[in-house]
DNA sequence: GACAGTATGAAGCAGGGG
DNA sequence: CCCCTGCTTCATACTGTC
């Protein structure tokens, strides 16, 4: 509590009023260091200034965005941040388009050689490597990019790798020359799953599902799918394609009969996500379209971790936050890249069974220790487990994205949310560990 | 309590017509 | 330039069954 007490007067004496005070301590949790308190501050400020247009917006939120628009026209990702017009600065992110990253594992795009310098403080190890999906509430990304060294995010929609769509950012300090060009899966849908031809009609000319989400198309959708083309005529009129079109585009429906669009299985997702058949098969079946749905797609990924194969040729040592069925230790086990040590963070019991379960099927010879909780993870334990494991590797995980999704009809509130503010959390550790790395470093030259 | 099923828009961007 | 249409989106709350 004396703790409490004093880091609220010292935030107050800096300026801040106390009910943002009150709130940034409410979703750090008391033990947060101050500087992650007074993040945690300027991202809420960041938002209500945006909000507050909410009522009488439309006119400067009309001239902003056509601003931004002039500003932003053919921009590639990773550049500097942009001033506006009257000089301010900009800090809002454009997404590319289209979302293909710094480099793509098939050329087909012929991407430009990026050059990207990273801040020196950022560099080497310890590597890490932060998601999240890409299309989050306006500022969001220059908040997460600002609170991890200002690096740019690699935006990447998977469907340039895989057969499924998703948009997400990714911030990392990995070098980004010499990924490797690793077997690619099946590029389009009908690829992956051929024997859904025959049921196929020609006028669904989609290659690539949209992205994967954590609930399955209820029967109603099924049915009226499969009711109105039973009294349709043969091809349907192009009104009632584009109708039935809509519904599969929106729930990712294939065709696996006549007149019958159904939606995935989740070992179809399994494939899909690049993940092994039967990753989730020990749970339910509502639990495994939300744990799959929350998951990395692992190709992409794996491409993006791979540069770390010759650098780390004996193994890592992986911290790995918010680890959910483990993408990320699939990527890495997939690039042959041994698992001397992981410690695990997953508040999910589900997730942990999941990924406890690859862990042993995959024989996993290294040293797993798990937490249930970001927020419980005090910055001691970081410091000792770092200590005892001679510094992390790598630390990887994507935070919540409940209330950054556009899924979210809810509760969409942005990085102030109530899961979504646990990135502050991802940054936290990263803190901690590098902090500790680095005295751990003095110590080790101190001794010779 | 576990599990399955169903209803529930908005935000933001891209593009085109006038 | 304005205004409109189209498209996509790691979801939540509630109900019912067993």
């Amino acid at each position: 509590m004396v703790d409490k007490d004093e880091k609220i007067k010292s935030l107050q004496e800096m300026g801040f009023p106390g009910d943002e005070v009150d709130r940034a301590i409410n979703i750090c949790g008391v033990d947060a260091s101050m500087d992650v308190l007074i993040d945690s501050i300027h991202a809420s400020q960041h938002e209500a200034t945006n909000m507050s247009f909410g009522g009488r917006k439309e006119e400067k939120i009309m001239e902003e965005s056509k601003n931004k628009r002039k500003l932003y026209r053919g921009r590639v990702q990773g550049n500097q941040p942009r001033r506006r017009l009257d000089g301010s600065q900009e800090n809002s992110m454009r997404l590319p388009n289209p979302m293909t990253g710094f480099s793509l594992p098939n050329d087909r795009h012929r991407l430009p050689p990026v050059n990207r310098s990273l801040p020196e403080e950022a560099k080497g190890r310890p590597f890490f490597y932060y998601e999240n999906v890409a299309k989050a509430l306006k500022d969001t990304w220059s908040t997460i990019s600002e609170n991890l060294h200002g690096i740019k995010p690699e935006f990447v929609d998977s469907q340039n790798i895989c057969a499924t769509a998703r948009k997400r950012g990714y911030v990392h300090n990995l070098p980004i020359e010499n990924r490797l060009r690793l077997p690619l899966p099946p590029q389009t849908i009908l690829e992956t799953f051929p024997h859904y031809k025959q049921w196929w009609p020609k006028w669904d000319d989609r290659r690539k599902l949209n992205c994967l989400q954590t609930v399955k198309a209820p029967a109603t959708v099924t049915e009226w799918i499969q009711h109105t083309l039973a009294s349709s005529t043969s091809p349907p009129t192009a009104s009632v394609q584009t109708q039935i079109l809509n519904e599969c585009r929106k729930w990712n429906l294939v065709w696996t009969g006549k007149n019958i669009a159904a939606p995935l299985e989740p070992a179809e997702i399994e494939q899909l996500l690049g993940f092994p058949i039967n990753h989730t098969r020990e749970v339910s079946m509502t639990d495994r379209y939300k744990s799959l749905g929350n998951s990395f797609q692992v190709d992409t990924v794996a491409y993006h971790l791979s540069v770390l194969k010759t650098m780390f040729p004996n193994g890592m040592t992986v911290l790995s936050l918010f680890t959910g069925i483990g993408g990320a230790e699939v990527a890495l086990h997939r690039l042959g890249i041994r698992l001397k040590a992981v410690v695990s963070v997953e508040k999910s019991e589900v997730n942990r069974r999941i990924f406890r379960g690859w862990w042993g099927q995959t024989d996993q010879q290294g040293t797993l220790i798990e937490f249930d909780d970001v927020q419980s993870l005090s910055n001691d334990l970081i410091e000792y487990h770092t200590r005892r494991l001679g510094g992390f590797d790598l630390v990887i995980g994507g935070s919540p994205c409940n209330n950054l999704a556009g899924s979210n009809r809810h509760h969409r509130s942005g990085l102030q949310g109530k899961e979504s503010c646990l990135f502050f959390h991802y940054r936290r550790i990263l803190r901690v560990v590098k902090s500790v790395m680095a005295t751990m470093c003095e110590e080790g030259a101190a001794s010779y």
